[in-house]
DNA sequence: TATCTTAACTCTCATTATCAGAGTCAAGAA
DNA sequence: TTCTTGACTCTGATAATGAGAGTTAAGATA
């Protein structure tokens, strides 16, 4: 419905974007993990427009990732709040955050947003762990294969490797 | 230009959704990831129209992500690459897949997509390292907190932890 | 009693973006 | 001479977006 297809893909990264919508979306997703949970301080926030707004409260919470609750009645008003599994996006915003902090686009000198260790304070940054050794993997090391459930375009996507690349190092 | 403003507004997060663009481009980043690197492959890879796929590279361009270079003259052919800058959002795309693995959107059983430490093998999972200790850091143990560039915006936008929540667990 | 405010929206309308598909262009192959 | 490849641009119909006005119900204010 929202532009095209994207159904009928056989690939996680487009079904979580499907799942998310957009990047009004994605921003609203980042207000709720801040703590906000009104259809006005969404507004506010992002100063996204109300058909915008209201069409993408109603998508998340389609796709499970917000639901939306009375919490006072004549005059009804309702609020939204993430469920467990839209929690999970909670896992994306320090990576993006990083990603704009390095590019220069965050709006700012100093980064705006800092991610810390609940326990400690200590800053905390995106990373990679190794699954056998518990220790992180450095960015540069880790690799995309096919998983067991690749398909026919999966693999001939990730087939373009070193095809017409002759001019990248040919490591590993 | 594209939607709406985002710009004047002091985040990293939106302002990396800026530079990406939308989740049409996303796919182009995941293909050139995979090595895909021409125009009618990016098309097959996704199905993206012409007029959107012209305009994204156009836009990841802009945006110093990937860049366009000539790989044959007389008839001329192009062809794009990621730069250094764009090579960032690998970082992006375990996240993002590990999300459509586990909400179960990524349109098979079985992860299409597996991600491994390059030396051995082993599978590699995104997730958070403490800065101080170099150890991982569970997900629930990261807190967001304001950085030194926050505006009144942002710590506004941070300031609505508890306060509509009474029944959220007040730990912390 | 009459207005004002809050909160969560819906409606309208003008502007943009997107989809699907056809067309272009140059060179080498059939 | 026609066909194919590859990287696009153009067109016309449909859908999404941005800006802003309107709605609704209750309690506060005057």
């Amino acid at each position: 419905m929202r532009s095209k297809s994207f159904e009928g893909m056989v690939c996680p990264i487009a079904g979580a974007l499907s799942a998310i919508g957009d990047r009004w979306a994605l921003l609203i997703l980042r207000d709720l993990l801040a703590g906000i949970s009104r259809y006005d301080d969404f507004r506010r926030s992002s100063g996204v427009t109300n058909a915008t707004l209201s069409d993408r409260l109603k998508h998340l919470e389609g796709a499970g990732l917000i639901e939306r609750r009375r919490y006072q009645t004549g005059p009804d008003r309702y609020e939204y709040a993430l469920t467990s599994k839209g929690r999970d996006i909670a896992a994306l915003m320090p990576v993006l955050a990083e990603l704009g902090d390095r590019w220069g686009v965050s709006g700012a000198a100093e980064p705006p947003l800092r991610f810390v260790n609940r326990a400690t304070g200590a800053a905390v940054r995106p990373g990679f762990i190794d699954q056998e050794t518990g220790q992180p993997v450095s960015a540069g090391d880790v690799k995309v294969m096919e998983g067991p459930g690749a398909d026919d375009v999966t693999r001939w996507r990730l087939s373009h490797r070193r095809r017409h690349a002759p001019e990248e190092a040919p490591s590993a």
